[in-house]
DNA sequence: GTTTTTAATAAACAACGTTCAGTATCTTTG
DNA sequence: CAAAGATACTGAACGTTGTTTATTAAAAAC
């Protein structure tokens, strides 16, 4: 099976050739500034060797959301040895904010990008993301068995938070901030922060 | 004056008529399925027509995001009436988050779609939308100024209201709750709403 | 009544995602 | 090794988009 199995690694190298060459265009230009046209360039190859190896435009997609998403576990590694629940919580949540806060094109493309959703579970994107979101909910979990909040509704607890930090982040990412200066907009939302940290512990 | 008021009458109800299009075509197929040759076919003129009468497909944008701001206002105006701010702003919460569950797509064009944001200051949609925003911070005010809350910090009171009602409805919105059993999700978010107006009863 | 300004359009352009017929190369088979 | 078959790749095209331009028909000004 020397050349069957030959052909499947050059297989594989092309997709991560074309990945990595969206990737990079991504980084560049954002999504808007990604096309196939620009990626068979990089990649010197014809456009229609694209779909040779990607159905169409949405599986690159994929690919690059879960890039995204391995960004996003990265940038929120330190907080996942944090031992004490509720340090952790915070830690997690303001690494997520930060990452949001630090790449927009990344967030965007996770949280903000209309995307076909239909069968985004069968996605590898999916299960990274929500490999993170498990282990966002089992420390509010830990932090519901240590008795940190009075309400022990774990799904509701983190889905709320959730919201908070998603919308902060969604405002900054789409521009919805415009009636509060420029200057101020990322100490209003370092405050924000720390006010629904102090309503959770009032909880 | 006669000829030079006639045209510019005549102006205005074009413009009237391409959005009243666009208003029908984005209600019907969203705005993926509006185009400028599917408003030029429904007003019977050519495409061409539509730029003597709007620069681009950004105006005519956001000509759309005012009905839209429009349709939010109205649905939220009940609220406008309720004279403990407390109240008001309680039931002004629920009417924002309802606007955006029950009209989606009405949602996304105000606060997700990323749309040409350098010069949304000077559209009619921006006012009318920071005036529901004034209205909102007003609310707060009053409940700061009524002692609902132990923080006086109003800017960040209203902001963090704003964050976590804005990110309950952006998930819905772009359908990043796909974790939760669909007919769970309705419920979660009721029961997230109801946590916040209790967290920030003991801010 | 002639000239000038305006309104409207057909046709085209450029960029996009995508498809398809054809070609060149490689693999298998006799 | 040579013929037949499978595979990898591409140029050219199609159908959509938003937008521009040259041209024509109508209205207004003189």
């Amino acid at each position: 099976m020397g050349i069957t199995s030959r052909k499947e690694r050059e297989k594989a190298e092309m997709r991560g050739l074309i990945v990595n060459a969206s990737h990079d265009i991504f980084k560049e230009k954002g999504y808007d500034g990604l096309n196939i046209r620009n990626i068979a360039e990089r990649i010197e190859y014809s456009p229609a060797t694209i779909y040779l190896y990607y159905k169409d435009k949405n599986e690159i997609f994929y690919a690059l959301q879960y890039e995204a998403a391995a960004a996003k576990r990265d940038h929120m590694l330190p907080a996942v040895s944090i031992a004490d629940p509720w340090k952790r919580l915070i830690e997690f949540g303001r690494l997520y904010v930060d990452f949001g806060l630090k790449h927009p094109d990344w967030y965007d493309l996770l949280f903000l990008t209309r995307a076909p959703m239909e069968h985004i579970e069968n996605q590898e994107c999916w299960s990274l993301g929500m490999a993170t979101h498990a282990f966002f909910v089992e420390t509010v979990q830990a932090c519901v068995d240590a008795r940190y909040f009075k309400s022990t509704d774990t799904a509701t607890i983190a889905y709320t938070l959730w919201c908070h930090a998603h919308g902060l982040v969604s405002l900054f990412v789409r521009e919805r901030m415009r009636m509060y200066p420029p200057d101020q907009r990322e100490e209003l939302a370092k405050k924000s922060f720390a006010m629904m940290i102090r309503m959770a512990e009032s909880l």
